[in-house]
RNA sequence: CGGGGUAUAGCGCAGUCUGGUAGCGCACUCGCUUUGGGAGCGAGUGGUCGUAAGUUCGAAUCUUACUACCCCGACCA
């Protein structure tokens, strides 16, 4: 992509409507812009990291046997009521109606679809196990949207649904679930916990969420200082207990003790148990030709909030540092008179095009502004691998590898392999 | 919904107390000079001062109502 080209309005003061990093982070950088409350557009720049998250977590699922469908946004009353839930979920139901005064909502969650698309089109035992999820936007009409995309009302999410004969079954589904998440945050090079959670108005068993580590978490939970072990922190106090009375308490799990840390939930997987099945009476036919109700599971991760979690938890002074596979663009080619001198824009070019070819997502900087201006942008950005095309190239035919780090070296243009190999080290 | 705050150009802000017909920096446009850490000079574009009503000869400024947005709390991927 041609810098020039790319519809990307950084911004060197942060909106005073930004108060946590990554809110700040995302409208300087040009990646998304607020519509209304809780609500965004995504600019080519924040898309591009949106698409990268969620191609990773489309590998992983695909990988652990998942399929992948997509539910309708908009559903009917009738399906809500087949739960109750049509009156559970109260004002943050988003409720409409069509132009035959008909009620829908806008989905916040799709158990009611997916199950009645299981229960309809699935009769046997032997067609089990089976996991399906969708990459979707939901939207949930939040009393308090807040920090920008990390809680909005609009939200990209991936939701997977679990079907299974009976509760070991289930388990062993669910912990399928558990190490897809893992691999997931694993490759995004995010430091997370697994925490113990209360199951909450979805309802069900078991459940634990997936935590970011950030000191903008919105959730306080309370992790042993020697072990894996984590648990929210509202299923340990007891009534009029304050959170710091925890810290230094013996850890529940027997090893170590408690510290207090923030947490941004970016996942949580649940096992359903028989509730959702049940309400909607969704059975097969078990090895022994009678009805068996369905036992469920049900696994989200926020796709668009695991966006600003990896800001949160990777930003400097300067601005973004993206984990390598997430960042919008994987090297930004910095052409220092880029208009004024043929030779310069010759040479970035073919870098450019040779770099593409290879495989890489390359930015090419061809603004006409100074190098002052252009690294600014790249480290705001965030771009992990910069070269630059510039004086020195005119003087001795080198140009300067830089990470966003700050490592530095300089090779010969006509040596690509060099570049890559010191790129490969970082 | 309870509590607190903000609203003036795309972004950041001044002007409001003490009413006199809107300004600064950045961005943007044109020209020339620049180009290795957000360049310089010159000339420009852009605002019914959140909305509505009121007070006044005159309102960004005073009064009232409303709206939007942000922060703290209950809820959640």
């Amino acid at each position: 992509m041609l810098f020039s080209k790319l519809l990307l309005p950084t911004l060197k003061d942060a909106p005073q409507e930004a108060e946590v990093i990554s809110h700040k982070l995302m409208l300087r950088a040009g990646m998304v812009r607020k519509v209304a409350s809780g609500i965004y557009t995504w600019l080519p720049m924040g898309l591009k990291v949106l698409r990268k998250i969620e191609n990773i977590v489309r590998e992983e699922m695909d990988a652990s046997g998942a399929q992948e469908v997509l539910m309708p946004m908009v559903q009917p009353k009738e399906l809500w009521d087949e739960t109750n839930r049509w009156e559970k979920m109260g004002p943050e139901l988003l409720r409409i109606q069509d132009r035959h005064k008909r009620d829908f909502c806008l989905g916040p969650t799709h158990e009611e679809v997916i199950t009645d698309l299981i229960r309809n089109n699935v009769k046997s035992y032997k067609e089990l196990p089976l996991n399906i999820y969708q990459i979707q936007t939901k939207f949930r009409d939040e009393v308090r949207p807040r920090y920008g995309v990390m809680r909005g009302r609009e939200f990209l999410m991936k939701d997977s649904y679990s079907f299974n004969i009976d509760e070991a079954c289930l388990e062993e589904t669910y912990l399928t679930m558990r190490n897809t998440y893992k691999k997931v945050l694993e490759r995004m090079n995010l430091d997370y916990k697994i925490v113990s959670a209360d199951s909450g108005a979805i309802g069900g068993d078991a459940s634990e969420e997936f935590h970011v580590l950030a000191e903008t978490g919105e959730d306080t939970i309370a992790v042993s200082d020697s072990s894996e072990y984590a648990i929210n922190t509202e299923l340990l106090l007891k009534d009029g207990e304050d959170i710091s009375s925890l810290e230094g308490k013996p850890s529940p799990d027997g090893k170590g003790t408690i510290e207090i840390k923030k947490g941004i939930e970016v996942g949580h997987i649940f096992q359903l148990g028989k509730v959702y099945a049940e309400d909607m009476k969704a059975n097969v036919l078990n090895n022994e030709g009678k009805a068996s109700t369905l036992y469920m599971g049900c696994y989200g991760i926020g796709v668009s909030r695991l966006v600003a979690a990896a800001i949160e938890q990777n930003n400097d002074d300067k601005g973004i540092v993206w984990p390598h596979s997430i960042a919008p663009f994987d090297i930004n080619i910095i052409a220092i008179g880029f208009e004024k001198d043929q030779k310069i824009a010759e040479a970035s070019y073919n870098l450019y095009k040779e770099l593409i070819e290879m495989g890489y997502d390359v930015l090419l900087d061809d603004r006409k502004d100074g190098f002052g201006t252009k690294i600014k942008d790249s480290e705001l950005i965030g771009i992990p691998m910069n070269i630059i095309i510039g004086k020195q190239f005119l003087e001795t035919e080198e140009i300067e590898f830089r990470t966003r780090s700050g490592d530095t070296s300089l090779s010969k243009i006509s040596d690509s392999q060099t570049i890559l190999d010191f790129f490969k080290d970082k």
